[in-house]
RNA sequence: GGGAUCUUAGCUCAGCUGGGAGAGCAUCUGCCUUACAAGCAGAGGGUCACAGGUUCGAGCCCUGUAGGUCCCACCA
């Protein structure tokens, strides 16, 4: 008995057990498996302090769709889940957590906090996980991965020393970015530049000579306590007779030279730059050109350091103003001017960060940005949309060298030992290591590794990497990868060149890029807006399906999208149309298997269904192949809810209600065939739903999950029945049209003749009747070769080469009856005017093509013989 | 300063290799027609930012202009 469904679809009731069922039987487990091809998508590790947001929701619906899709065509299909163990937003939870209990991380020690973050880990990593699954993620969870799991930490392992021997790494003393707050080193791209309102501050300095006063002006005063040169611009003709000279530096009393150096743009503010080489990336390079000495005038957490005892301790911004009342008290201080300008944050916690000179790691990038470009440009590797691969080029063309220690505890720990004794350096994968030249334990380097360091080697730590594993082998390189236009700098350019060079291949083939997902004004969702919606509410609402097919429709790929709560509404009826769609053709269904129908006992509504079907099945199959998720979802959209229920089920109605029609069967066929196509199609979008319908459609199959991708056939391609009925669709568009417009209820059916010449057109009509008698709200329909007992005021429409009419006595006005159809030969001439003109126009016939003039003839002709049709009737009214 | 991208119906957006402008929502008019009112049948609404060019033909390709968004960049 098959079950009989609710009449509203309920999601919150089936998700979750769908879920279950799906995970219990292995499905979304993929293994080694030579006589398949993979399929393989690793995905981006969400962080483990995170929540899921809109971003996670769009990401891993666009994954699960290409999964699902591909598990279904028969593919080995492996989604790798996994999470990022997010060192520095991880580490500053945890130290704001122990900060509450009144605790330091320094006073617990290393060893202690590691314990309480793998507690952390322990505690939040399985609720992105449990929240990924809500929306039906079909990853593998069995191969779940974590960064800093044994695997990961032994490919970070492997990949430090192959780089450090080759001498892609190497440890210097350079300026780096510093955050003040999170207290340690950041890399260029966790730098985020925002516009901030600040001031110019005028000053002079007095030229030792006494001979008198250079000016200058700068946005941090407060640095000047570090200043080691003031510098000018080499072809400057008003400062060229200074350079050389020193002057005093205001407050600290210390003379410094005058150096020229072409940084200094000579038309901007005075044409002269204070130099502080510890405090500024530029001025660092300027002293590395002039041999100036590195005054480091700031402690880790931005604090002016001992040696300034009147500033000492002052925090930087304290000691702007102190130092900006002492400069007037010296007279050094000319004007201060508003001035807004570029301020660099931490892109974490968004601080200002404070450029710093300290010993840190590096990853030397010029060499292996190179491959990473060629790859790409070669077509190894593409982007979707295209034009991202620009962004990919520019931001690995003006690359500068990476900056991978962190000051921070949780991470991978950096794998160089140092000797205390003789300051001998090792670099291993070993734990531990003594000193090759004194024979003392040495001490491992406190720093870790930046996270995007392990996220680099993802797609091959995740398979096993660096051993030679099986996975490695047939998984590798990935198929895709999905992923927002917002960490292509930070994730998908090292994934790349990390790929190409330890594992010997790019890591995936293609990069689907999408955009971010809006609030519905725009504004980018954020905690401190507050105008973030949580998935999961949607969820709870309306269900996963709603969420997901809403998330993918209505928006080209990489560009942001909106957010509305209607547009989920309008998804969520989408799944319930599909689900009554269903239960209304369930409900006709009779017990037991449906028999295949032979082509010869179906009839022109049937072919013409499964043809649209057929061709849907070719559609959408080549659009998912192409990365065209939205517009796939669409026309299964529109061909479930337009062609197959609002035509054909409505045609197929006085077929399933009675039980003498014998093309009964046919219907019921055709129904059911149409049916479990366009579920198998929506699955991937609509995984919930239509597993639950198809359950209990197919009392034989296990799951839509696993079954097979359906695939265009020949034999469904029914192209001449196709046109017969849309001839007839037309002619009962024209007749709704007709009863509108004349304020017709439905209930009042008339008789409805249709008067054609063509043979062909009667036979369609004749074939048809029972539906299109059904659709036009025809009490009769009568199919004839003239004109013969019509009456003259019936109300009529013109199809090509047919003439509807519709006797409605009472009703007609003859007047409005000649409006009407002066209206529609106004059309008809309008039409016919533009395809003379095409076909009138010489260069038209002599280049178009071939296909195209045909067709441009074809309407001449049929716009020609209803231009006929019509004139004829307005002759024949007017003469009345 | 450089680059990317956008400008299409009242709103939010689609529109694949150039061949008669589409969807959802909103609006208007009828319908409780035994799958669905989370529905059905209809209707109105667009100089595709602007100006040139290429082409038989341009929303789509090229050039320029205006406006918006985003990214990158060391003008203190």
């Amino acid at each position: 008995m098959r079950k009989e469904l609710e009449k509203n679809y309920n999601p919150a009731e089936i998700e979750d057990k769908l879920y279950k069922v799906w995970q219990d039987k292995k499905y979304f487990h993929a293994e080694v498996n030579r006589d398949k091809k993979p399929f393989t998508i690793v995905m981006p590790p969400p962080n483990i302090t995170g929540q899921l947001h809109m971003g996670h929701a769009l990401d891993n619906t666009l994954q699960d769709i290409l999964t699902r899709f591909k598990r279904m065509q028969g593919f080995e299909a492996l989604w790798l889940p996994g999470t990022d163990h997010a060192s520095i937003a991880t580490e500053a939870k945890i130290v704001e957590a122990m900060r509450n209990e009144g605790i330091t991380k320094e006073e617990i020690g290393r060893e202690k906090f590691l314990e309480r973050a793998w507690e952390w880990k322990k505690q939040y990593g399985g609720r992105i996980v449990s929240q990924l699954k809500k929306i039906g993620s079909s990853c593998d969870w069995d191969r779940e991965r974590f960064t800093m799991d044994e695997g990961c930490n032994k490919a970070v392992k492997e990949v430090f020393v192959n780089l450090y021997n080759k001498n892609l790494i190497y440890r210097g003393e350079r300026i780096i970015n510093w955050c003040p707050k999170c207290l340690t080193s950041i890399s260029d791209a966790e730098v985020e530049f925002e516009e901030q309102a600040g001031h110019f501050w005028h000053l002079r300095y007095k030229l030792s000579d006494g001979s008198g006063y250079i000016n200058l002006a700068t946005t941090r005063p407060e640095t000047l306590l570090g200043d080691t040169a003031v510098a000018v611009n080499p072809k400057d003709d008003r400062y060229r007779d200074m350079v050389g000279k020193t002057v005093i530096l205001p407050i600290v009393h210390r003379e410094i030279p005058i150096v020229a150096d072409d940084y200094v743009e000579m038309d901007f503010g005075t044409g002269v730059v204070k130099i502080t080489p510890a405090h500024d990336p530029n001025d660092f390079e300027v002293g590395l050109r002039h041999n100036l000495p590195v005054i480091n005038v700031m402690t880790e957490d931005a604090r002016i350091v001992e040696d300034y005892e009147k500033y000492a301790g002052m925090d930087r911004y304290e000691a702007r103003v102190a130092i900006v009342k002492d400069l007037e008290a010296e007279g050094a201080l000319v004007k201060i001017e508003d001035y807004s300008h570029n301020v660099g944050t931490c892109y974490r916690c968004g601080t200002t960060v404070e450029p710093r000179v300290s010993k840190q790691w590096f990853v030397k990038m010029k060499p292996l940005a190179a491959p990473a470009i060629e790859a790409v440009k070669t077509g190894k590797t593409k982007f979707v949309p295209e034009h991202f691969d620009k962004t990919y080029f520019h931001w690995l063309e003006s690359i500068r060298d990476w900056c991978i220690s962190r000051q921070l505890w949780w991470g991978h720990q950096i794998p160089a030992f140092y000797c205390d004794d003789c300051e001998e350096m090792v670099v291993t994968k070993d734990n531990e290591a003594v000193c090759p030249k004194c024979g003392k334990k040495m001490r491992q380097d406190p720093d870790t590794l930046d996270t995007w360091f392990s996220s680099a080697l993802w797609p091959f730590s995740t398979l096993g990497w660096p051993d030679k594993t099986e996975e490695m082998d047939y998984f590798y390189p990935t198929t895709t990868l999905v992923t927002g236009y917002d960490i292509i700098f930070f994730w998908v350019i090292r994934m790349m060149f990390s790929g190409i060079e330890h594992a010997g291949e790019v890591p995936f083939n293609t990069v689907l890029i999408h955009g971010l997902v809006r609030d519905s004004l725009g504004r980018k969702m954020s905690k401190s807006l507050g105008n973030g919606i949580d998935p999961l509410e949607v969820i709870d609402k309306y269900g996963a399906d709603a969420l997901r097919f809403t998330l993918i429709t209505g928006n080209a790929p990489g560009n942001d999208m909106r957010f509305y709560w209607e547009r989920v509404e309008a998804s969520r009826n989408f799944a319930n149309k599909v689900w009554n769609a269903s239960r209304f053709i369930m409900m006709n269904m009779p017990e037991g298997k449906i028999e295949k129908v032979e082509a010869d006992k179906l009839t022109n509504a049937d072919k013409w269904i499964l043809s649209k079907c057929n061709d849907l099945v070719k559609d959408v199959t080549e659009n998912l192949e192409k990365y065209e998720l939205g517009i796939a979802a669409d026309k299964i959209y529109s061909f479930i809810w337009e062609e197959f229920c609002d035509w054909y089920i409505e045609m197929v109605k006085p077929r399933l209600y009675n039980d003498e029609d014998n093309t009964k069967a046919a219907a019921l066929y055709t129904l059911n065939r149409v049916l479990v196509t366009s579920l198998k199609l929506l699955h991937p979008y609509m995984p919930f739903v239509t597993e639950e319908i198809f359950l209990s459609l197919e009392e034989e199959e296990e799951s839509i999950m696993i079954s097979a991708w359906p695939e265009y056939s020949e034999d469904m391609a029914f192209k001449s029945e196709e046109e017969s009925v849309e001839t007839i669709k037309e002619a009962v568009r024209n007749i709704r049209n007709l009863r509108a417009s004349m304020n017709v209820a439905p209930s009042k059916k008339a008789k409805v003749y249709v008067v054609s010449e063509d043979e062909k057109i009667r036979n369609i009509f004749e074939e048809g009747k029972v539906f299109f008698a059904t659709l036009s709200y025809a009490s009769d329909v009568v199919v004839q070769a003239d004109k013969t007992g019509i009456d003259e005021d019936a109300v009529s429409t013109m199809i090509p080469n047919a003439a509807i009419y519709i006797p409605f006595d009472e009703l007609v006005d003859i007047e409005k009856e000649i409006e009407r159809l002066t209206k529609e030969q106004e059309k008809l001439t309008k039409e016919l005017a533009r395809v003379n003109g095409m076909l009138s126009n010489p260069n038209f016939v002599n280049k178009a093509p071939e296909s195209k003039l045909n067709e441009e003839k074809e309407k001449q002709a049929k716009y020609e013989q209803m231009m006929k049709q019509v004139t004829e009737r307005l002759e024949q009214l007017k003469n009345k």
